[in-house]
DNA sequence: CGCCTGGATGGCACGTTGTGTCATCCAGGC
DNA sequence: GCCTGGATGACACAACGTGCCATCCAGGCG
């Protein structure tokens, strides 16, 4: 809890540490996950292999599963920054185009580690088709992405749009991102591929949506 | 207890035992969870009150969450069906309306117990506002349905629709449904409201999603 | 510098979850 | 009546997840 005002120089020392740790428990687990599935693997044993104690595993996630979710929110969170900077003359459609570009193309100083979350998410998205309890947080992620979803796409309409539309649209929005991701984890292209890219099929994915989802004939 | 001759039953005497105790493992659970939570309720108090062991209990439901998967799927269930049902002369708009009405609206000999599942549904959406593993159960739920409208979409679309399109329309069809439900159980409509019942808000959300997700301008 | 306080951690105990295994019981067919 | 497959119950057990307390360390105070 910091009360301070202004932007904070550094996150404590503890802070740190503990940022550090919760990246180490989820990076193993995901390892763990996608080498032998989440049913092969014991809480102990990501623990260990994080090199904390099964208590303090449970401090930072309050299941087995869910220490996978910090690989996989990380793309989200910049499509919500990115979409949430969109500039005003844009329309909704375009902003969120230029967002999910944006987060699903690795770029910048850290473009390694977004292809590598990437690839991580693949591995786990492959592991979860065997497993409920894994897939459960995949869902689980989204369903939390549709919910902050809903603000950010009003603060790009017009005031007077009805919630519930606001809230389909976030929805929708939400699962062309889900579905996009899938296709890819199903696939062979690597995360930079720039036909079958993640980036790519999410924008195919939008484009199908607003155009192709008011469906044609029988 | 014999056997009714004449009336013919179908499955055998040990078949509707089954589906017997399934339904009233799902009866006493959804109940359970919507008067306590489903972190107030233990596995064997669901048992015991279903009269049936604690490992009977888990040979039916993997884990004690899902023991309400029965309920939730029962309109869905009928969602389906009339779907693949549908005249072939609808559009897939039309025919997906329908559907939805003929679901979601307690109708014919079963009224009673449509509107029974919806207000159990009701209960359970409620409970899982607070309880992430039963939201989860809520969330795969849909999940499942989304896979189960992929066919039955193909089969009323065009023959060389894309089928990532049409993955796309069978997530935004399902995710339609599930708002619907999810904005009638945050109400206070009973399920046979003719302007906020769950028929009438899914209706609205399919019109919504086929009109309105191409959203207008900033 | 030594002291103290708050937060993070580890170890332990415990209730609950979910599964493997075996014995029992009953419906349905010979 | 007998037999058999499937459903059930009872027990044991690994794993999950939490409450509780002792310990340790960063950072602020006299």
């Amino acid at each position: 809890m910091t009360t301070r005002p202004g932007a904070a120089a550094r996150p404590s020392l503890t802070e740190r540490r503990k940022a550090e740790t919760e990246r180490e428990i989820a990076r193993h687990a995901a390892e763990l996950f996608s080498a032998h599935g989440a049913a092969g693997v014991t809480a102990e044993g990501i623990a260990q292999a994080a090199g904390v104690s099964l208590r303090t595993f449970y401090r930072y996630f309050r299941t087995k599963e869910e220490a996978v979710t910090p690989l996989l929110t990380g793309g989200v969170r910049q499509w919500l920054a990115e979409l949430a900077a969109a500039p005003a003359e844009l329309s909704v459609a375009e902003a969120l185009e230029r967002a999910v570009r944006g987060a699903l193309t690795p770029q910048g100083p850290h473009a390694d580690l977004q292809a590598e979350a990437l690839e991580s998410t693949r591995g786990l998205l492959r592991a979860a088709g065997g497993d409920p309890a894994l897939h459960s947080v995949w869902l689980r992620v989204h369903a939390e992405t549709e919910e902050a979803l809903v603000p950010v796409l009003g603060q790009l309409s017009r005031q007077d749009t009805d919630p519930l539309e606001l809230r389909l649209a976030a929805a929708a929005a939400n699962a062309a991102m889900r579905i996009a991701m899938e296709t890819w984890a199903a696939g062979e292209a690597g995360p930079d591929d720039p036909a079958r890219g993640p980036a790519s099929l999410a924008v195919r994915c939008l484009r199908g949506l607003t155009a192709g989802v008011r469906t044609p004939r029988a």
